[in-house]
RNA sequence: GGCAGAUUUCCCGAGUGGCCAAAGGGGGCUGACUGUAAAUCAGCUAGCAUCGCUUUCAUUGGUUCGAAUCCAAUAUCUGCCA
């Protein structure tokens, strides 16, 4: 694959790990200390632009009054394609968009698939993946990858498990510790690392940003996430700053190792290495670990954590403003309309989210004018399509009503059938929302596909 | 024809005097889902309504302060014996 003739991955402009005084600073190797510039776009590379990662900054996009804001067009470049941005990334968790054939992901528009490094190394194992000649080849996507580090899951799994956390009761000052009575945390974060136990067989497996790095470099997408820790909105002001402290120490153990992986192997894999940017709700925190990131030599960023709503776009825009302006900014785990033109207008590049196709497993489809389900008894005999004038595989072959049927009837095409329809409809969205800032009509866009979408009112098309 | 056993709210199925409008499944309806422990989860599922009231456990008639539960007759079904 064209990873074989790819030069060795070197990060950033900044070419090594800054100082800092935290005693449990790790040493920068002098093989990443010394690392040249950022290798893409040097002369010194006889590959440029088509091996090795970059990211350019397209059009930029201006407000009502004529003023830049922070939202913008650009374009990464992978070894496996390039992504014109903004785009939605699909969730592909276990090497495969659920219910969705790798090829289906390519016709109906996204550009590249995010793989999730926990998964991954539980099952079938880092080392099958390596084998395999990495994540695409393995899943027969001949298209940029990402993969998640696993931090997700130290929140998922631990103290954020499903919802277990009541909100009533929880008085937001008890740390890492609020886990529903009678439920068992999965997860457990000391300054090392995390303990996972399987939800598949409950065996213990350590996770920390050393084991992250490996298992995500023998997976071999072309982007990666730095191991963080994900707090949710319930932990106190006190555990956010010290979960931030050990987000950013991981964070540059992560880089250290990155760069260790990197020169170990031969030929050298080129594959990118993003921050995530941690900080819940809180202004200052959120800056600090922008500027805190920003020195390291990341290839981009994530922008993680829990995000109320509301505050998305303010959290998103001071990001933006701290971050790096020529690397690449991620924004992990959205996908909902409002909240994407939010992002987009604050800075965000690329997203991701599972909502697409779990709501689909789940009946839910997307119209533009709001999300229905489509289980509902008044799509018995809807023969119109998903929505009306949507151009993907599912609207232009099939009905409401064949797909209602085959949901009530347990049949698993209904899956695939609504995940290929709502994961076009949100690439397709932000597709639209990149030309529209190319043009200089986002504005418009916005008013008139969240006028449409958030009118409260039932589906027209299914009464 | 004789003997024995059954009949519960859409379905299956608990319940053998009051705590029963009646467990638990299934099905149905509605909703939720934002870096996937998710083909998951939650609520509702006799009627009307604010506590509460009204109809309901094959049918009819009894016993009892009180019956899905006890008695009798009838109907239907299932075994076994002729």
């Amino acid at each position: 694959m064209a990873r074989s003739s790819q030069r060795p991955a070197r990060m950033g402009q900044n070419g090594g790990v800054p100082e800092t005084d935290s005693p449990l600073d790790v040493t920068t190797p002098a093989s990443a200390t010394g690392a040249p510039s950022s290798a893409p776009s040097t002369a010194m590379d006889p590959h440029p632009r088509q091996t090795a990662f970059s990211f350019e900054v397209g059009t930029r996009l201006t407000n009502a009054d004529g003023s830049r804001s922070l939202g913008r067009t650009g374009t990464i470049r992978t070894p496996h394609g390039d992504i014109h941005t903004p785009a939605f990334i699909a969730v592909g968790t276990k090497a495969t968009v659920k219910a969705v054939l790798p090829e289906a992901v390519a016709d109906l528009g996204a550009q590249a698939v995010l793989a999730n490094a926990y998964h991954l190394y539980l099952q079938p194992g880092s080392d099958i993946l390596d084998a395999a000649g990495g994540l695409g080849t393995f899943m027969n996507w001949p298209g940029p990858t990402f993969t998640d580090s696993g931090g997700f899951q130290v929140m998922s799994l631990g103290s954020g498990f499903k919802k277990v956390i009541d909100m009533q009761g929880s008085t937001a000052e008890g740390g890492d510790d609020q886990v529903a009575p009678g439920k068992e945390r999965l997860a457990n974060v000391d300054e090392d690392g995390v303990w996972f136990k399987s939800h598949l067989n409950g065996d213990r497996h350590r996770f920390s940003p050393e084991i992250s790095m490996g298992v995500q470099h023998r997976i071999g997408a072309d982007i990666m996430f730095a191991f963080d820790e994900l707090t949710t909105l319930h932990n106190s002001r006190g555990y956010q700053v010290e979960s931030l402290e050990r987000t950013r120490r991981w964070a540059k153990r992560c880089i250290v190792e990155h760069f260790r992986l990197t020169d170990e192997r031969d030929p050298k894999p080129y594959q990118a290495l993003f921050g995530v940017i941690q900080g819940a709700q809180y202004e200052d925190l959120r800056r600090k670990a922008c500027r805190d990131l920003g020195e390291m030599p990341f290839d981009g960023f994530g922008i993680g954590g829990a995000l109320e709503k509301e505050n998305l776009g303010t959290i998103v825009g001071w990001c933006s403003e701290e971050l790096p302006e020529d690397k690449p900014r991620h924004l992990l785990g959205i996908s909902e309309p409002d909240d994407i033109f939010t992002a987009i207008e604050n800075g965000a590049d690329t997203f991701d989210c599972v909502s697409p196709t779990r709501v689909a497993r789940n009946s839910a489809f997307y119209t533009a004018n709001g999300r229905f389900n489509l289980s509902g008894r008044r799509y018995r005999a809807d023969f119109t399509p998903l929505q009306e004038d949507c151009g993907c595989y599912t609207c232009t072959h099939y009905s409401r009503a064949y797909i209602h049927h085959l949901y009530k009837a347990k049949e698993l095409v209904s899956h695939t059938l609504i995940s290929i329809h709502n994961e076009y409809f949100v690439v397709s969205l932000v597709d639209r929302a990149r030309q529209a800032i190319e043009t200089g009509t986002f504005a418009e866009l916005k008013a008139s596909t969240l006028g449409a979408y958030y009118t409260g009112a039932p589906d027209p098309q299914g009464l």
